[in-house]
DNA sequence: ATCCCGTGCTAATAACGGCC
DNA sequence: GGCCGTTATTAGCACGGGAT
């Protein structure tokens, strides 16, 4: 028997050796801090050890939450983290990029938890992509905040769309119905105790692809072929009973299912007025020389690409917003309130985009506090 | 620069099963 | 039997990359 020094756990082999990381947590940033809380920050060059004893979390999110944990931060924060190609500090987006002993920047944002802002304005800049889309810190800060500490507006059902996470590293199979999941249990039983693999019934199978493209769209309407190998294979590791004879990977009727599924369920989420998938329909496009291959798609790491309006907000209602905002602008001192518009037309924008495809000097003239 | 092939997308539609 | 929803198939299109 061995046991871990860190955690204590006593685990059988040395092989299962708990792997634990240590990431460098510090040169808090004080830019966006207030003077009067400036005694709290441990300021410049202050470094703390992080140990994760579950390894490298798998989201921004909980490894937000082992920093407030273990470091006592309390206000909202962004992170950054060395990359060893450009040897500087990058936003991160994703725990893909850490791995052990890396270097963690936290640069504190002082923006209350309850604002929808600097998460949407955030992925407004990072969205826009263009040349001239020049990143303003003042608007940044973790893409992949928690849908929890979202405003109640962006909570809400009808801005479902907004993704809060990138494509996991593991992919969790979700919770099916009740009698799903009744049969696979009954399936995986049979299958431990004599290899039987289950029969599938049409509408068994139907279930278990509508929950799974279900769970895919939170992550990526358009999955990547190694995406749905993903899944797939953590579907048939979940439910052993569900691998297919004479396949070599166990799933591959499973992913061309899937992806079947998918484009059907991309066509449903359109008839419902999904933006980011109304976007590439070709009834919307009428008699445009543009073809179904020339798809809107996220970018790598992109999140929120295509936003649908928040409940009860129209085009008409955030383009009011907008000359608000334009009228905001003008004044001095008024980085708030600037902050606060920005976040709330952050829809209005991404569809403008999107859509209109306008000029970058017309947009700059339409949107001046982006840039 | 051009050609060819694989790929991935939408839209339309066939095939199938469940329900009334 | 007809309707409806879901899954699977096909057509048509252009892009990207490799070969020439």
């Amino acid at each position: 028997m061995w046991q871990c020094k860190l955690c204590k756990k006593v685990v059988s082999s040395r092989a299962l050796l708990l792997k634990h990381y240590r990431v460098t947590v510090g040169d808090w940033d004080i830019r966006n801090d207030s003077p009067n809380k400036a005694s709290d920050n441990p300021g410049e060059n202050n470094a703390l050890k992080l140990t994760l004893p579950l390894g490298i979390p798998k989201n921004v999110n909980e490894l937000k939450a082992e920093i407030e944990n273990q470091c006592g931060v309390s206000e909202q924060f962004r992170l950054q983290y060395m990359d060893t190609d450009f040897n500087q500090f990058l936003n991160l987006t994703s725990t893909f990029d850490l791995k052990d002993m890396d270097k963690i920047k936290v640069i504190k944002t002082g923006v209350p938890e309850t604002s929808t802002g600097s998460n949407e304005s955030s992925v407004s800049s990072f969205n826009l992509g263009s040349p001239c889309s020049g990143h303003n810190p003042d608007y940044d800060t973790d893409i992949l905040s928690s849908p929890e500490s979202r405003s109640s507006s962006s909570s809400s059902s009808a801005n479902s769309t907004l993704r809060s996470e990138a494509w996991p590293l593991d992919f969790r199979i979700p919770e099916f119905s009740f009698d799903v999941e009744l049969q696979l249990t009954k399936g995986n039983q049979e299958f431990q105790a004599n290899g039987t693999l289950l029969t599938l019934k049409p509408k068994l199978k139907s279930d278990i692809l509508e929950s799974l493209s279900s769970e895919i769209m939170k992550y990526k309407a358009y999955p990547s072929d190694s995406n749905l190998s993903d899944v797939c294979q953590a579907l048939v590791v979940k439910h052993p009973c569900l691998k297919e004879k004479g396949s070599e990977t166990g799933f591959s009727a499973w992913k061309i299912s899937l992806k079947y599924k998918m484009s059907n369920y991309r066509g449903k989420l359109k008839n419902l007025g999904c933006s980011e998938l109304v976007i590439n329909s070709l009834k919307r496009r009428g008699n445009s020389n543009v073809h179904p291959n020339q798809v809107k798609k996220p970018r790598r790491a992109e999140v929120n690409f295509c936003p649908d309006y928040p409940a009860g907000e129209t085009r008409e209602s955030q383009e009011e917003e907008r000359l608000v905002l334009l009228s905001e602008f003008k004044k001095k001192n008024n980085d708030e309130t600037i902050k606060a518009k920005m976040a709330q037309t952050f829809p209005h924008r991404r569809q403008e985009i999107l859509q209109d495809m306008p000029f970058v000097a017309d947009f700059k003239s339409r949107w001046p506090a982006l840039f």
